[in-house]
DNA sequence: GTTATTGCAAAGCGTTTGCATACCA
DNA sequence: TGGTATGCAAACGCTTTGCAATAAC
């Protein structure tokens, strides 16, 4: 990366933490800076490893995260049940998951029965299962006052 | 539940633990009772607490669940970030997670435009994010020889 | 200067594993 | 009877939390 590039993100990542009212420490603007250059979802850990130099605290990574994930900035990806793994909430799309190697490859496309096609003829992903859950507020809970 | 029934549901049971070579012992048999007439997704703790008497210990909960998902008769379910959840592998179905009090409700439809319909008009339930991500194997994997 | 954030260390919690015992086929 | 399943207890790995020190605004 150019050191015009690096400055130009480090402005970018200043700005996202700005407009949700984060301080921009330097752990945090590292941690955004990953989540974004990320090439598929990362567990804590992962994207700790992925910064250079001296790194936040492990603790530090989660409480971002999570920080992130309450202000919009990141979300959640369920794919593995022992880890959490997290993404830059960007456009809205999903992942082919290899259950042989565990490969996670974006997808950026929503329509089920086009995605198994693409899945196929563009990433040669043969899909044999798919978990799709729904997620907001039931009936309930939207008209009981809170 | 009438003697006959649990009769009729205990043979069953161990029809299906005998279809795919598995002994019918006492635990396996009463957990796998639970996972058929659990309303929703089960954790393995969840699971345990629904059997009277004498229940089997958590570790052999999870051996059991564990051999049941590699035998294809339950399936890992993804909601939660923290518990992992099985449920009988049955029909093909997905499932509404309310996010405010977690409440978690099946539903047997899977066109992801039609779900949604359906998740309003016929649970009163507000769709506003959905995981779906897609199992199988990729290129690499389905070519190289093992 | 105030308040939020961090590192460190310890605790928490769901899940897995080793091993001796008990059991099904 | 031989291989499998179980209980118990300890280990494990990911994640969270308390607290004092530090840094952002």
């Amino acid at each position: 990366m150019t050191e015009a590039a690096a400055r130009s993100g480090s402005r970018t990542v200043r700005r996202i933490l700005g407009e949700h009212s984060l301080r921009a420490t330097p752990g945090r603007m590292r941690i955004l800076e990953q989540l974004r250059v990320a090439p598929h979802p990362l567990s804590a850990a992962e994207l700790r490893a992925r910064i250079g130099g001296v790194r936040p605290d492990l603790a530090t990574v989660y409480r971002t995260l999570d920080r992130f994930v309450a202000v919009g900035i990141a979300r959640t990806v369920f794919v593995d049940p022992v880890v959490r793994r997290f993404e830059i909430a960007g456009d809205h799309h999903h992942h082919l998951t290899c259950t042989a190697c565990r490969r996670i490859t974006p997808l950026p496309v929503c329509a089920i029965e086009r995605m198994e096609e693409i899945a196929r003829t563009e990433h040669g992903f043969e899909v044999d299962d798919h978990v799709l859950e729904l997620f907001g507020t039931c009936q309930e809970c939207r008209t009981t006052r809170r």
